[in-house]
DNA sequence: CCATCGCATTGACATATGTCGATACGTAAG
DNA sequence: CTTACGTATCGACATATGTCAATGCGATGG
């Protein structure tokens, strides 16, 4: 299972050395709302500190339903920060380090 | 006139580091709010790339009227990432590139 | 085949958020 | 003082978002 990433690539302007085009603006804007988050940020740090973790894995140090987690994965993998791998009838999470990166550099890094 | 962030410093983890505990997140997540708006990412990119600007001057760029330019500057320094200055019946506002680097930083960087 | 398990989806709900018109507030100019 | 101007706040509205119970779906194991 792979989930597709919607958002655009933010490659190539940095926040801090030019204005932001609209599309430029709302692409980085979805990516940053799918971190703006505390249950996914700390979702993200789980998965970050195990390099792979199983969604079954996170309702309990999360605190949260296995609906909201499954949703909170999803927004996640769909701005191309998390991605995940199905094997027999779990899912396997790992961090796209690369995204985060891009996003950092965005942010004018 | 001074805006003071109601945000913690996000100085100590990183959040590819090691879990983030719920204090942190939340104040993590704060900020990435703030930053999650495409009009807010143009206004901070604007002001950023014209070292000052007044908020007179950003209306016209970014399409918004001036209630809601008042509300997103005040989101935006509320969030520490953005400093005003008061200089007659203008406001001038800088970006706090110091906070902007607490940001990455706390994003793995 | 049937029961079970892990995950996804749906529907509903409360809350948060972006937006603007109307209005209040402070400062500067006449 | 009065007027005009830039900014902040308020009230209202539509939309977006986080959450969970109920349910659906696929794969595994008996």
């Amino acid at each position: 299972m792979i989930e597709v990433g919607d958002e655009a690539a933010l490659c190539c302007p940095s926040l801090t050395s030019a204005p932001l085009d609209e599309g430029a603006a709302t692409s980085l804007s979805g990516v940053l709302g799918a971190l703006a988050d505390p249950v996914r940020l700390r979702l993200l740090s789980i998965v970050a500190s195990h390099q792979e973790v199983c969604s079954c894995d996170l309702e309990a140090p999360l605190g949260k339903s296995q609906p909201t987690i499954s949703h909170h994965t999803k927004v996640l993998a769909e701005a191309g920060l998390l991605v995940s791998e199905k094997r027999g009838r779990w899912v396997w999470w790992r961090v796209d380090e690369s995204r985060l990166a891009e996003v950092r550099r965005a942010l004018g890094g």
